[in-house]
DNA sequence: AAATCGATTGTTACCGGTAACAAGTTGTAA
DNA sequence: TTACAACTTGTTACCGGTAACAATCGATTT
């Protein structure tokens, strides 16, 4: 059975015996025409089985109903977080195109948005964490030059864009707040790479549940680990071999926690009863470490959502010939779980 | 600053003096254009700042040069897969639209494939693992009605079809064998849901490596999970609560086995000495488990670049009027990891 | 010298919709 | 009676490329 060639609209309307306008009219549920002929018409498309073409719309509307993903080569980005993207950018209308960047130098994302640019793309989801010099592209006036809604994750928030984040400050202010609730009182943090800003985000709301509660956090209780449990077991090692007065420690993500977790067993210190832990993300396995961890659940979902839910907005915001994005900055909270590497 | 309107190629043409049609040459790279016209034309594209409308030669050539990545809505995939996709489709010139499917009924599976079409997508990607029915949709005949490659991700080898998947029975075995060779005879499975194809293949692997060996497999030596590291504790306190003869666990995938583990401690049985533990997938974390765990590594990145692969060559082998689709299964290896787990 | 060929370029039509505006009808207010 | 508005429908042009085929020209073959 050879697929014969698409239906299209003029054969629609030739059967319908009215112009093609109307029946464009009528695929787009226009108000504007009589029940009676909307009826013929959708009998006529239903009998032809013609679907309207998306390509053919695109060049005549000049926009696709598709929005980009871009994230790093390097898979940082949590499937939850595509889940949620992929989901609501479905259930509103939109399509999502996924590109990756190798890195962030102003070539490379300039090429990548004028290819985007080129592909009608509706509005840009940069889905790249602010690391290092990662947003340096900003100030060369690249996106005044090109007109596309772009919405950051996990950005610092800035003059001129849009960022969609969770308040990492205040979800690690939550962590370290249960710690000293628990009655903890030397409470070192083992950190991401400090050249990210959620990472340094976590910092600072350590230090600031510390100070709140007159407790030090001096430099000394700090270590930097790369986000990988390898990382957080040798970090964790280096910790406890260079101050033994240390009775808890918020890793700033499950996954250093579970090498935190081996580095504390390897030295036969128990958890929770020599030291307490509490990490951060709650991923699915954090349930059944060694002990069940303690942690700050994010949703990574929900962020995708929203994100998505951002863009759309601003996509929309652009067609009815609003402003080009101020900064707007939205911020998503945190939930505690408490299991047993932090019980009292 | 406003975006002056895009540059088309007529412009470009007018510019340097020529038709639309040579620009068109220059720009696709067509042998036949004089070198002195050519060097005319690019300096005029360069002048202009012109860069053609992918949406319209998407319409003008009916295909869009883009591969859809159909996922469940349920966040199976992992992200290396994606990242393995989207790097593999990029360097081939695709870009990769994700999906994703809510039920694989097939009133919905033949909705999203007809999307698709109306999309001009050039090949689907099927990432959704083959679970219970939800392959039933096959035997409408739906794929010969819809002139669309497809490639499916873990599943089944069958007629009409192109999959890429891993030899899961042949990774099961490879995990099986190594108990074995360190001595373990009394060896139980804790498998995934077996409704899943991979994971009744990793039941058999199993089973063909004991009965290579001369073991016993009866059925009181297997339990099931559901892939969670939270019915890997349970499953694995029914095994041990029943079976207080066995010696090694061979665990369908790594966060199950962390779960195993964690039953394990509880019950007060040292793993490697009283029980040895094998994995599967090597996730990152799988190395700072307590202890560190053997597994068998599957590389889902490249799975992804392999399945991309596949299917650019069956969008190109049906452009060039080959016949649509026989039966192809490509199948990926497996490597050991050893590590404390299963120490001897 | 006529025919043929390869290289290069142009012409025409078409892909399949939508925007913008024009036009016809009917009912109603002035 | 006439004008005007509301409602429907049609006309024309355009989005920005590419396919298919025609045409031109100098060189080569016979």
């Amino acid at each position: 059975m050879l697929p014969e060639k698409r239906v299209n609209i003029s054969q629609v309307a030739a059967l319908a015996g009215v112009s093609k306008q109307t029946v464009s009219r009528v695929v787009n549920a226009s108000p504007s025409v009589a029940k009676e002929t909307r009826e013929r018409v959708m009998e006529a498309i239903a009998r032809l089985g013609f679907r309207p073409s998306a390509t053919a719309r695109n060049l005549s509307q000049g926009r696709s109903y598709t929005l980009a993903v871009v994230g790093s080569n390097l898979g940082f980005l949590a499937t939850d977080l595509y889940q949620g993207a992929a989901a609501q950018a479905e259930g509103m209308g939109y399509g999502l195109l996924l590109r990756t960047l190798a890195d962030s130098s102003l070539e490379q994302v300039e090429a990548l948005l004028l290819s985007l640019l080129d592909l009608q793309v509706d509005g840009v989801l940069w889905a790249i964490p602010d690391v290092g010099g990662n947003r340096a592209w900003l100030d060369s006036g690249l996106l005044s030059r090109v007109p596309l809604p772009l919405v950051f994750m996990s950005s610092e928030p800035r003059e001129g864009i849009v960022t969609v984040s969770f308040d990492n400050q205040a979800g690690a202010r939550l962590a370290t707040q249960h710690l000293i609730d628990s009655g903890h009182t030397r409470i070192a943090h083992l950190s991401g790479p400090l050249d990210w800003w959620v990472a340094r985000e976590r910092v600072r709301g350590w230090r600031a549940a510390l100070a709140g509660a007159g407790l030090p956090a001096d430099d000394g209780l700090i270590v930097e680990g790369d986000w990988s449990p390898a990382a957080g077991e040798q970090a964790m090692g280096r910790l406890l071999d260079a101050r033994r007065d240390i009775d808890a420690v918020f890793v700033a993500n499950d996954r250093m926690a579970l090498g935190a977790l081996l580095a504390a067993h390897r030295r036969g210190i128990r958890v929770p009863q020599q030291l307490a832990l509490i990490g951060f993300d709650n991923i699915i396995e954090s349930a059944c470490f060694h002990p069940p961890l303690t942690t700050v659940l994010q949703d990574k979902r929900h962020h995708g959502e929203i994100a998505i839910a951002t863009l759309a907005r601003e996509v929309e915001a652009r067609l009815s010939g609003k402003p080009p994005a101020q900064r707007t900055a939205e911020e998503l909270g945190h939930t505690l779980i408490v299991r047993e590497s932090s019980a009292t």
